[in-house]
DNA sequence: GATGAATGAGGATTCATTCAT
DNA sequence: AATGAATGAATCCTCATTCAT
């Protein structure tokens, strides 16, 4: 029903239809706060069988869910591998703050949802850990060789936590935080905490650039 | 437990029982993933109508539940008015290792579970933001003012964030994330981060102490 | 609500009307065949969800029903074992014509309905062919002794069988198979029909004494 | 196995193969046991739709099934009118030992299924009730005019019914009861049972001859 | 303070069937 | 002859909640 496909044929208009409606859904209320009624009505099915026709069970779209919005990141990540780690960040908030929900459904993921699904986020943000190591690694700096799993697990809250709890912030700034001003406040305080936590401290002359 | 009765015998052992499985399965699966029912079982009532004597609905109980949780965190918060950052942090870290279903909790409420319910953790978490306010001033760094909200969400995030999403933390550290050794590993990680983010950043040299 | 108790208390009104009600309905459509909505209709239930207050699930109820409507016959059973076969094919006869629906449950329930239904109702049968057996021997024929199953899983066709399948017999019989002059005819056949597969074959004037 | 196809190659290949899977399913779980997307799946269809290209619907399809299965056993009834009582339930036998499906089927149907699939059944076992009348006439025995439908029905009891229900006789005998020797054992005690209920009883020599 | 019973609404999933391709 | 997609209705069962006891 939507025009998806620009060029060619449209695989699967009402599976990425039923994916995108379940996104946002999932991303706002979690597996257990969304019926799979809500997401088939979203989707302009007017029955919730149809859905079962492109999706298993509600867990196997949830799934698809979220390996459908994982891939980007870990394209972001794959791409950046000889980028330092101020580029990383910039790409991964550019790309962050245009795909809200995101943030919110790997944090959600990330919090239960059955070890499964858990293991699902773990191994897309994988690759992100371990650009953590070489970015820091090659920063040479002062953290011990145990600490560089926490360092980077702490950067990954700092990057992703903003956004998927942006409605946690909104009481303690005057600025919107979803506004473009905040963001951009956001993306500079990321890029000087990380050169500080990366050591070099003096270099936090960084800014924007 | 129950740090009500003063007077008579246990005037709300029940609630108490109450509070305490419900506490675990919310923070385990969040608001909408537990059913009245099983916290009854949890809590060894016959019938969940016993409940509905106890708490007016499935939500009060809820926020009950957030609400005990949150109190002694903004005790630890109260409390440290006058302390170093490094202090504060070692009283976090102490509370929340031990509490483990507290920072999920928090996290969760923070995700959505409608604006009031947000606004209850928000509210509760108002003073710890602001004292990290004043710890940043105090520190008199180099952060500008507007910087100051991005600078102490993000340390929000850092001390809870390991907690609550520790389990996305243990594929990608060598030993188990909650163990004590972990723990430690995490405080001083958390108190070098702290010292480096706060500027000063020669004085990095803090490590546990 | 149905004025059960004749003297003491109602012990579960609802809960034996809803017994009694899906008797009915397993014993006509089968499990597969009646929906649990049906039977709490049935019953009076405002709501299929009242009726999971009595029984566990589905399943539940159809084992109840089982076991409930097995219990006389098994009673019949165990008060005949000084009588002779006559006598226990007159009470058997007796009891299964004016409740109809029993023969046609065990018979489906000898189905199907997966192997741990069948064996509540193989179990609640053994005595009946046990009894089987002791008449057999008593009646010093000249069956093998391997033959006695057959012998006694046989009779139990013949006893039951009649009543289960009667819509069956219908069109093949002048007069009504539930008449009862049929049902006369019938016992009359079974007793001779007793009589000389029990061997002592010129005994078959028995009749209906 | 497809009797159809005298000239075009295998004109319904897939409706027999249909016809195949259903008959087991129907067999086992009954008419509303068995779900058409299941048959579909048995029967190698990628899609349910398919299925209707072979049958108007899933009633259709069962009544196929049905006249199907009951067309050799009107055959071996037919073929029999001139055979001796002995001979008519030597071939009943090796017909149903070898299709273990279709006394299953046969006593379902009986049982419900609506009173126009009962009549499909009841209309083909007519011969069989009929040649029951024949034999029995011939043999001129002391039963009444009346007693013969009875007679004739209880027959068929004791043969369809130790194949229809031998789940139930597994536990009350000691070897399996579909050996071949349990059978062999089955088929001498109908042949000497059928002896002595048609009178001349004392030519139960009859054994296996 | 606790419980058995009941209930309206909704949960996920499957049903048999149709239609365009 | 077969299939992908869709759909209305129904499936079993659980939801949170109330009320009389």
């Amino acid at each position: 029903m939507p025009a998806v496909g620009d060029e060619a044929a449209q695989p699967t208009a009402t599976r990425d239809l039923i994916l995108d409606v379940a996104e946002k859904r999932f991303a706002e209320h979690g597996f257990a706060g969304v019926s799979v009624r809500q997401i088939a009505a979203d989707a302009g099915l007017k029955n919730q069988a149809s859905l079962y026709h492109h999706f298993k069970n509600k867990r196997a779209l949830y799934e698809a869910v979220i390996q459908r919005g994982m891939a980007p990141v870990i394209e972001v990540i794959a791409r950046s591998k000889s980028e330092t780690a101020g580029e990383i960040i910039d790409h991964l908030i550019d790309h962050l703050s245009e795909k809200p929900l995101l943030p919110r459904l790997i944090w959600r993921a990330g919090l239960d949802e059955s070890e499964e699904l858990r293991s699902i986020v773990a191994h897309a943000l994988r690759p992100l850990f371990e650009m953590g190591f070489d970015a820091i690694s090659r920063a040479r700096l002062e953290w011990e060789e145990e600490d560089l799993p926490h360092l980077s697990f702490g950067l990954f809250q700092l990057i992703f936590g903003y956004f998927a709890q942006i409605s946690l912030f909104e009481p303690i700034t005057p600025n919107p935080p979803r506004s473009r001003a905040a963001i951009e406040r956001q993306r500079r305080f990321l890029k000087r905490a990380n050169a500080r936590l990366m050591g070099r401290p003096r270099v936090d002359k960084t800014g924007t650039g």
